[in-house]
DNA sequence: TTCGCCCTACCGTCCGGCAGGTAGGCACTG
DNA sequence: CAGTGCCTACCTGCCGGACGGTAGGGCGAA
């Protein structure tokens, strides 16, 4: 239930208490959003009162930045170990495998992705400069894989590498307002989705 | 800058205050979604006291739904006019245009469409019996056109009716997510996503 | 006079956040 | 060993303000 679903890049540095705090917040976050999640919910699913999150966090803003900032580093990890698993298999499978990932991250584990996707922006002021970074970070993975589906030729022509992947983003992140577990198997809509963006031959 | 932007379904059977309060309500909705938006700020962008709001609706959740529902109806009936004027092109046109279409009423006109794509869900209770009828009558229209698609063979093949419509609408609506009028052309971008969908001769 | 429209003033509730206190543990010191 | 001091972790209790919503009155037009 609790599992540390961030533990790839944690070191072990958590207090506990911390790493629950995010854990329930990530669960609230993705379902309610930003401002429909109250601290008091936080820390009602916690077991502690309000006020003791604030020797953990200094405010809201940080246990959602929290969160975001781990929910987008934890889904660039999984298509970055996906994407190295599959080595040197054609352009095809490589992308079936990063739309697979990010669709599990999304789905399968944890409520920090679909909570960064959900909140997206967030609190008053611009969004924080780690959480943007993280984000630039993952972009560029798929910029990398879509220039890497279009060196090989697989991807369908008339279509601008940068829309090519706002559309596969879009689409994939949209899931997670019409998936249903017991509806769709993630293993298959990866197949069809890599069928759409990129036809033919699937035994490249 | 408040011109009537769903006139098409509305037969100018608007007292004009509620037509105003409306357009207030579905831009701050746009920007800001359910419960960012209050009922103050509608008031003052409107002129009035927040109290004179009662007057012409029940509660929050009333004019909320009543945006929502006019986005989805004019997004309905932007899409179904594309089609209607693209008449027998071909399939990829007819595409095309609706694609178009869809983009033009999130982006072009009206903050009615994007607000009912923000808010997607709103409220406590479960979404209005009007909002999810207008919304699923919108699906039909898509389920139809990727119908006539796939019986003239036009779309790629190895991905089902229902997951390439939902990622289609996914990825057009994640655009208000991306998308700025200065850096993307809407046609453009209108035929790229079609030629994603359906590849092959353009002029078919 | 009636009615549509808008007003001022207020309600109870909940929000994020802060001040200050307390219980227990751990380390150091005489 | 007792005593002291500091630390983490949590508590109670409150703040100013914003929220959606309500009560009741004013006022011009028909």
């Amino acid at each position: 239930m609790s599992a540390p679903a961030a533990r790839t890049e944690r070191p072990a540095a958590e207090s506990g208490s911390r790493r629950l705090i995010l854990d329930m917040a990530a669960r609230l976050l993705r379902s309610g959003g930003y401002h429909q999640t109250t601290l008091r919910e936080i820390a009602e699913a916690v077991g502690i009162r309000k006020a003791s999150l604030y020797h953990h966090f200094a405010s809201k803003e940080e246990i959602v930045e929290a969160v975001v900032g781990d929910g987008v580093r934890f889904v660039h990890d999984a298509v970055a170990a996906a994407l190295t698993g599959a080595g040197q298999a054609g352009p095809r499978r490589r992308l079936e495998a990063a739309i697979a990932a990010h669709l599990c991250a999304l789905h399968g584990h944890g409520d920090y992705t679909s909570a960064a996707i959900k909140v997206f922006t967030f609190g008053s002021g611009p969004t924080p400069e780690s959480v943007r970074l993280a984000r630039r970070l993952y972009e560029d993975v798929w910029r990398r894989l879509i220039a890497e589906l279009q060196e090989a030729q697989e991807v369908a022509p008339g279509c601008s590498a940068e829309a090519l992947r706002l559309f596969l983003l879009g689409a994939m992140n949209g899931s997670i307002d019409w998936y249903r577990p017991e509806r769709f198997d993630l293993g298959a809509l990866a197949r069809e989705f890599a069928a759409l963006v990129a036809p033919g031959r699937p035994s490249d």
